[in-house]
DNA sequence: GGGTCGGCTGGGAGATTTTCCCGATCTTGC
DNA sequence: GCAAGATCGGGAAAATCTCCCAGCCGACCC
């Protein structure tokens, strides 16, 4: 049996079935573990290095990302295929920053899980249409996300602030005057045209640039 | 074939496949018919009303939540049950003013799933138990989610200060003087302890209190 | 009826922040 | 060396926030 071997990551037991089913119906697939957290799926990449792992990026406990990350840091070769529903492009680059193969995004159809799935066991990277479509879009249209316009520190700083974070924090936290951090706020509003806080706010969200999923508000 | 008829509603196709499969080992059950979106489902509803509706909440186009409105103002007596991965007790709140008669989140286990459909065949209702345990905290702890401690009009503006409008166009909006507005965001910032407008967008958000999802920055 | 309580609506005034303009410094590339 | 651009911060006027206050209205209870 020259089956390639997979393991599963996903928090929900119900989903996981969904996986394998669909998997173990492909020829030359075995799932060969499953996990339903990101340290459980290290764990067991530890325990018997799957060929391929597909993995949820939003689970309870440590992110998706950090356990790409483990898993590429004890095993370079490993290949790793991002299956989540999140449609944000940022979201993929994070993934693929990680060290993914692969992002195919849970509203794809079932085809787009097996052709990446083959894609990635040859070699390659893939990425389902939808994300496709947004890094063409982005190109093509110029829509860098807007925060793209903005220098590194802009960014830095609107991250910062977008996190709840107080003018005198972010100035203590960087070492800066508080008067640094109001003009920088204040050009980053105006860069981005948001006359309002909590449209930076949004927009930080939009761009991925803040967790937002447990109580980071620090 | 006494079985009970089910629909199943879900934008990704490898997770219905996952439900179905759940759903048809368990004796009595029977997936009459599949929907990959809210409006589909309704029509699906009206076409041939099944004794169980599996829906979840977050899709394209049409929310969850419109789509239980739309068959409960069609057929009252329709059995719903929201089965979503959102564990937010806002969000469940929200399905069961919907017309919900169950909320099941996907991190439970599969038995849970099961067990809420018998309940809610036989007339009841039914909550997985990470949502019955939100419920209990917020009773025992009084943790009600912090923006229980304001007032409806203060709830209300929060909302709109939190979706990005400027103090001027929600006075616009109101029909009141940018005073008042100014005073209300003063006071919600203090009851909500927030310092600053970023974290009460954090909050409003944590809350369900905003969508988030499209650009719905108006 | 009279009374109290709480929510809604806004004024006033001082403190605070924002905004915009400016210059200094430092790196980077030519 | 020099121009360009990012980083850092001062100054001052404009805008906003905060806190205190008061009138209004409906609910509720003697």
């Amino acid at each position: 049996m020259g089956d390639r071997t997979v393991l599963l990551v996903d928090d929900h037991p119900v989903v996981r079935a969904g996986y394998r089913r669909l998997i173990e119906m492909q020829p030359g697939y075995c799932v060969i573990a499953e996990a339903d957290s990101a340290s459980a799926a290290y764990l067991a990449y530890r325990r018997a290095p799957a060929d391929l792992v597909i993995i949820d990026l939003t689970m309870p406990g440590t992110s998706g990302l950090e356990g790409i990350r483990r898993i590429k840091a004890v095993d370079r070769k490993a290949r790793i295929l991002v299956f989540t529903m999140h449609d944000g492009l940022s979201y993929a680059l994070k993934a693929f920053e990680a060290g993914a193969s692969g992002y195919v995004t849970k509203s794809s159809p079932p085809e787009a899980l097996i052709s990446a799935m083959e894609q990635i066991c040859h070699g390659g990277k893939a990425v389902s249409d939808d994300i496709a479509r947004e890094i063409a879009a982005e190109r093509l249209l110029g829509r860098r996300s807007a925060v793209e316009g903005l220098g590194p520190r802009e960014v830095e700083i609107l991250k910062l602030i977008a996190s709840g974070m107080t003018t005198e924090e972010i100035a203590d936290a960087l070492s800066l005057s508080q008067k640094t951090i109001q003009n920088y706020h204040s050009a980053i509003k105006a860069k981005l045209d948001a006359r309002t806080d909590a449209r930076l706010v949004r927009i930080a969200i939009d761009a991925g640039l803040i967790d937002l999923s447990p109580a980071d508000v620090a």
